[in-house]
DNA sequence: CATTTACGTTAAATATACTAAGCAAGAAAA
DNA sequence: TTTTCTTGCTTAGTATATTTAACGTAAATG
């Protein structure tokens, strides 16, 4: 099975937080207050249609009522050996810890060799990422759009558009990147 | 009002993406075929408990289902002239754009001038980070754990916990780190 | 003290989601 | 072609969520 994910008390917790009662936030939401009782008690599952209308009188994001909590995490420093190189070749990928299942964030330390290229198939997935070039230059291509950045600069972009990084310096490009969630 | 939030669309298209039809996915999230049906037309409204029983056949969390897709972006790419100056001084917060409000992903060029110290006050707020040092060696503190990093080497924590930067060299410090999301 | 107001909970009635079975259309196999 | 399988959709019956209205308690008000 999975978290049971203890519905009634996040909404409690989150009701509480804002300083509502029961009835207040029913009729903020416009439902009626027994289901709030309802819900907290887990007596019973709301449609989405439901949590939302009562989520949307705290207000609260959907989004945000299931971004979970996580427990106190343990792993904070990362040796430089530490981050594990997951692609090796003329372009290392080198990431920051090995296990990413308990997190919201990928963080990549990479290293192109000078003509390095991740491929003319582009690539796709679902999720966001940005970087910081700190060393060379890299040419980097997201959709119909090109551009070699310098030492210094940077993108974001949406990761379902295809894209694509090359070195067309003479030196090793260095990069520094984030993405969430973690899909690469 | 909001985004209507196109759940059956939402839903048809991670199903398509993970490659299953309607009753693979109903079999492998013990429920009956109808209910995807029924669900992508926007013919009902599922109760979270279903919605849950639904994503965890593809595997998708419901966090990770909430998390909304946004219209293609335009700004792709950064001047180094163009990360926007968030703090100054000592400790220098260059951010990637100015908008976060549309971003997943916070992404910080950081500079610490030697002696820098983000203060003993610790930092917290609701999300995560990482980041990796570029340059310089830099103390991090996180709840009750300290240790100075040098160029190479990374940290990632929950922001929750109380956290804290200061440059102990005698060089500049030079960091790009991300948070999710954006809450600096 | 009695009265009112607000709190969370519960019961019965109603609305709706979920299941199981069957339908028609298209693709693949014989 | 016919047969068979898979696709997605629809319907009737059952299970369950939601509403309305009432209940019991506690704290404030007269």
């Amino acid at each position: 099975m999975d978290q049971p994910f203890d519905l009634g008390q996040r909404l409690k917790a989150l009701r509480i937080a804002h300083g509502f009662s029961q009835r207040e936030l029913a009729k903020r939401a416009g439902v009626s207050n027994a289901v709030i009782s309802l819900i907290e008690q887990n007596k019973t599952s709301p449609s989405v249609g439901m949590l939302k209308k009562v989520l949307d009188g705290l207000p609260v994001a959907l989004a945000e009522f299931f971004s979970w909590e996580a427990p106190p995490r343990s792993r904070v420093f990362f040796a430089a050996e530490e981050l594990v190189e997951i692609a090796g070749g003329a372009v290392s990928y080198r990431q920051l810890g090995r296990d990413l299942s308990e997190r919201a964030l990928q963080i990549l330390h990479e290293r192109y060799a000078p003509g390095a290229d991740t491929g003319e198939a582009m690539l796709r997935h679902e999720a966001e990422e940005g970087g910081v070039v700190v060393a060379g230059e890299l040419e980097v291509t997201v959709g119909d759009q090109r551009r070699v950045l310098q030492a210094g600069e940077a993108y974001y972009f949406d990761s379902r558009l295809p894209h694509r990084f090359r070195n067309v310096g003479e030196a090793e490009a260095v990069v520094v990147s984030a993405c969430t969630p973690p899909s690469f």
